[in-house]
DNA sequence: AATGAAATGTAGCCTAGGTTACAAATTAAA
DNA sequence: TTTAATTTGTAACCTAGGCTACATTTCATT
């Protein structure tokens, strides 16, 4: 039985239609998860600042449904990046860049919610998938959801 | 300064409000990263598999945009899940779970695409973002989706 | 001021997914 | 049949993100 239905030249990469472009979108989907931890944790780090006063190690972990463990190690992370300013056994505060990518996260956020319950998803639902759909949304695709919600 | 704003009874938990259903969501989302990988590689072992006679890992590395070291050891996994048949040194084969996955995969990826696309986004963006929202549509908003598209 | 519960931190282990470097198998072609 | 390029496999390492178990720090309440 043939190793491969075609031949091929010695020495000589096949050529089996790389395809870059679908390519790239898949390396920058996986660059992207990285991101996507920073962006849920800036939102709920922004969110209990506002509900509660302050965040705590324990409630971002209850908020995000982890232990304080991984909340721990992850907020390393994100001081390290420069979104956060964390302090041992006090609450944790969000640099300006923090504050920034939260607010954009969170008007994302809403007007993602807005456009599926505006094509009729319940509201439970949109929220559900919201929060998996809103880091995958460009800025382009973002503009026709606004374009649409703007037509009703 | 206090530790926090409002008064505890001591050994009772502060009920921060969990919002259980929150919780659920980024929790689901992130049981869903090890499902996403399987569809994107039975996606792709199909696609192969048609358009050139069998899946090699050779090309699924090239297709997915990583090496071959990272597509052996994810279709131990997979094949463990029941989702291919591989064998050292031979091509690689979809079980019938497999196959089912992937067509629900590449039904619903069109359907986003198409959808996007009706909403007036280019259609290598559309191709681009839905690549990463398809994995976190929910047959319901699939539904509205397709709802829409019929509208046209 | 002492104390004990809650909060925080740390050590160590797990899976998933990525890598480079090197070894072995396969097969097209001389 | 031999040979050499390609393909496949394996070893070893990295980061990210989970976890449990245990140690330490804070602070509200005695």
């Amino acid at each position: 039985m043939p190793r491969r239905i075609k031949k091929t030249v010695p020495g000589r990469k096949p050529a089996v239609r790389p395809s870059s472009q679908q390519v790239e979108n898949l390396r920058r989907l996986r660059r992207d998860r990285a991101v996507e931890t920073a962006q849920d944790y800036v939102e709920a780090i922004a969110d209990l600042t506002t509900t509660l006063g302050e965040a705590r190690v324990v409630d971002l972990a209850r908020r995000l449904g982890v232990t304080h463990v991984t909340v721990n190690r992850t907020l390393a992370r994100l001081q390290r990046a420069g979104y956060v300013n964390t302090k041992p056994y006090r609450a944790i505060f969000l640099t300006p860049a923090g504050s920034t990518l939260a607010e954009e996260c969170r008007q994302r956020h809403q007007t993602v919610v807005s456009f599926l319950r505006s094509l009729g998803v319940a509201d439970k639902i949109a929220e559900m998938d919201a929060e998996g759909i809103e880091h995958h949304v460009s800025p382009e695709t973002l503009a026709a959801f606004e374009r649409q919600l703007g037509k009703r």
